[in-house]
DNA sequence: AAGCTAGTTTCGCTGGGCGAAACATGCAAT
DNA sequence: ATTGCATGTTTCGCCCAGCGAAACTAGCTT
């Protein structure tokens, strides 16, 4: 605290009109960005990092809450960041054409520029173009979404995904987002990852569960035993109610790219028996057969 | 130019040591980052545009170059911007997860978390949850990729794509980018927006075309005729050698949206003739059929 | 007219961001 | 080793781009 970022405008005495509210920690602290991150804070001081280029990106995720389109106002709720931050970022990303307001809510939605963002990324991932017939037959067969993800923050994201042909609820596409401690995906990814970085996530993840940690780590701890003994786990109703899924790491036989694939849908599509004996099964077969083209 | 962006450290002299190169233009000229854009520069000087923001954006950009990493000299002499610059939000870009740096190679690449970025678009529009079955219809009855697409800068984005179960090679998907100048994608999405915005468009892509000009405003031209005539408008080999396709505008019947459809494949995949009495008219009906429920 | 909500603009301050130059590092060729 | 080159990082001091409090504007609602 005490150490606001910017004064206001010069005048007589220290703080004449506005001594009220207790100025939350701004700019140095930025506690903000990481709410829902990791390796977090203490970028603060560090000279290197750009905090107008994290803002700004912070206001293209803040789309992600599930709404379409968002005004300034609810912009600065969410971000935290005062308005007029918000306004001359938000009026940026307009001009480069991420942002478009709509011109009878008044309010800001993302366009498919954002699209083109992410295209490198999809474009140039080897495994999407090995895994993609397999993912799908896969698919088919076991009438469940079947997907390849990787770690953003405490979450996964999907690189790739193929849904049966028969399922029309739950399309989780590419780009969607699962976290990472309730997931079968998510704790896969976990088990394929590095000690050291397993116990960072770790515990940022504990930070996070608060009160519900013991039983979360139980949970965790279960999984990985899973995975160690037959090379999959299923995760039942922990990452959303009613939803079950199988999930494998993905590590590339050089130990490289670190990623994570899962079988998934609603209950009522696969018993928990088939999940065993059948989807892991394969999903673990899918594994080994990728994996070492994965290498750089 | 003259106007340099800041001043080297203070010494006696006006330029002692490095009068040598011309001093390119920096921040105030910063044509660089608008190079394949539109409504362009002149934002100069404008105190609510966040340049950090804009600049470290064209980093994730550069990698639509077609490169699966980039070290940060590539990124120096793709975006034009100074090594120190490029190093440091590299360092923030890395940071927030959005790039990583692969040890072997000392570059970077883009990661899954850019992904996440886009999901709000792909969730929140309409149109896919509505046209998707007909897309993969389409597609799998024609033999052809289908898509929809929205425009960033001058060229045209992805925003869904199918692909006949049969075709494995061509696989533009959601991210993709197509020229809005040669593609009927591009052509029919001009065709839907208001004349003042086709202008200005127009008015840039002349600018890029140069001496070609002439004959690209003719062939536009001709395909804006097709489709006052008929709905559709068709491209063979201008966007490609070997590609060809059909374009619909796809446009909101309140005016809201402007998005175009377009079927498009190897050349062997469609004969001119199929795409006039078949494809054109059913990518025309299904445009027609979808543009109704775009309305917000 | 008064109140309220949402967003923009002003304004003066200042520290965050900047780039030239120096430094570090890695790899080849001599 | 030494030199040379290529790539990337760090330093350093300058200064203006970005910042936020406060004032203002525009739209609604009461």
């Amino acid at each position: 605290m005490t150490k606001t970022g910017r004064p206001q405008r010069a005048d007589g005495a220290d703080a004449p009109p506005s001594p009220k509210r207790e100025r939350k920690a701004s700019r140095s602290a930025m506690p903000l960005i990481f709410d829902d991150d990791d390796l977090s804070e203490e970028l603060s001081a560090d000279r290197k990092f750009n905090w107008s280029l994290a803002r700004g990106l912070e206001i293209l995720r803040a789309f992600s809450g599930g709404d379409a389109s968002l005004g300034n106002g609810e912009l600065a709720e969410i971000t935290k960041l005062p308005k007029p931050t918000i306004s001359r970022l938000t009026y940026t990303l307009k001009q480069l054409g991420y942002l478009q307001l709509n011109p009878r809510s008044g309010k800001f939605e993302p366009t498919p520029a954002i699209l083109a963002l992410g295209y490198p990324v999809m474009s140039t991932m080897k495994i999407r173009m090995i895994a993609r017939d397999y993912l799908q037959q896969l698919a088919n067969e076991v009438g469940l979404t079947v997907a390849i993800g990787g770690r953003d923050r405490l979450g996964m994201i999907y690189v790739d995904a193929s849904h049966p042909s028969t399922m029309m609820t739950l399309r989780l596409d590419v780009g969607s987002r699962v976290d990472i401690a309730t997931s079968a995906m998510g704790r896969s990814f976990m088990h394929g990852i590095s000690a050291p970085e397993r116990e960072l996530l770790l515990g940022v993840i504990e930070q996070r569960a608060g009160d519900g940690w013991p039983t979360l780590r139980d949970a965790i701890q279960r999984s990985f035993d899973e995975i160690d003994r037959r090379g999959f786990c299923i995760v039942d109703g922990e990452f959303q109610e009613d939803i079950r899924g199988v999930g494998v790491p993905l590590v590339a036989s050089d130990g490289g790219a670190v990623l994570a694939l899962n079988a998934a849908g609603p209950r009522f599509a696969a018993t928990l028996e088939t999940l065993e004996t059948v989807v892991g099964p394969r999903l673990v077969h899918l594994s080994r057969s990728v994996a070492p083209m994965l290498n750089r």
